[in-house]
DNA sequence: TAGTTGTTTGAATGATCAATCAAGGGAAAG
DNA sequence: CTTTCCCTTGATTGATCATTCAAACAACTA
């Protein structure tokens, strides 16, 4: 494994569960073995690890979340729904201290570089574009009036929002009843597209 | 005006625009005019002025946040909109730069003091009880089954939600439409409502 | 063998951090 | 005037921060 690979791994581990402005170059060097100047021969500055992070992430979108989420899972509404067991498995298996990276890291960096905001959007935008292809495999099942970008934007926002609450009052049930809502809203869709039909 | 007041609002503005972490007690003594010494007799450390930065939201929500948004809203459902009106001039007037104080800080803090962590759920708490007391002024317009301490959880979910994109992207739409989804899941539980009536 | 190129070593640098504390100021009480 | 008490001053401390760089090393090439 280059060093390259080893840093992003350690800093994905650290800059999540720590943050990234409270994860010190020292703390990634001492998790990979290496030194200083390994490093900064790889890595410009510690941003530009963050950066590799953020690309990283965006490029494993489907390898490392979506395939795993949806290994059993046809239908494509009950893939957005599996997805969000996936994050709930997340939030049990950590004690409800998960966040999701992106979003973690969405809030902590308040002046982001232009480089790093872009690159913080684009992991937002595929994400929601890998729901939008879920929306459209369901085109039927909705209401022809339905925004479908609007919708699957509403799923991230969910899930962010749900991880937000059971994060910060360590109780998996917050995210439960904000997973159970959106539950409520599609089947709401689903019951006016038939009604139409 | 006392030391104590002078600091307490300097860091609700400094944690707001900078972060808990990237806000330095340097930072906090070049704004208020004081010197190391006044604010650690005032303050045992640093994360005991973040305590009072979240006591002070959490007693100021009426007053500071909720009695503005609702001047002149009567209608209890509206009340929750004109809320998420007076969160997107915030947005606006920020250039997109907005992030809800709480919010913000329950993700950067990834390991909190129970203190610290129970304020911000108290913050939490105290707004979503704000919209529960919505929706119990409006019980008749809501079908019976309908869970409102969900629902007005959900409120919240998609106002942190909509919020984080709305300022990852720079771009207010985002929040825009995580809005138009929530309006959307209210006018559907209100004709829920109405037809079985 | 000698030279070239790419990589690693790790001590050092200067900045910045949160926090300390002996000394002094000033107002009220005796 | 003297004592007491609360508050302020601001230089100082030691830790930690991201980053640098001359020197050494390793793997090829001529």
């Amino acid at each position: 494994m280059s060093a390259r690979e080893k840093i992003i791994l350690a800093a994905m581990e650290l800059f999540w569960l720590k943050g990234y402005n409270s994860t010190s170059v020292a703390d990634l060097l001492s998790r990979t073995q290496l030194n200083s100047g390994s490093l900064y021969h790889v890595f410009p500055s510690k941003q530009d690890v963050l950066i590799g992070v953020l690309e990283a992430y965006r490029d494993g979108i489907h390898a490392q979340l979506l395939a795993p989420a949806w290994a059993a899972v046809d239908d494509p509404i009950e893939k957005i729904f599996a997805l969000m067991r996936h994050y709930r498995t997340l939030i049990v298996e950590t004690d409800c201290a998960y966040g999701c990276p992106i979003g973690s890291l969405a809030l902590e960096l308040h002046e982001p570089d232009p480089q790093v905001r872009e690159l913080l959007a684009a992991n937002f935008e595929n994400w929601t574009s890998a729901i939008e292809q879920c929306l459209a495999d369901a085109d039927r099942r909705l209401p022809p009036q339905a925004d479908r970008r609007a919708l699957a934007q509403f799923v991230l926002t969910a899930m962010e929002g749900g991880v937000m609450q059971a994060r910060t009052h360590r109780d998996v049930t917050y995210f439960d009843r904000a997973i159970a809502q959106l539950r409520a809203h599609f089947d709401l869709l689903e019951n006016a597209a038939r009604v139409r039909a």
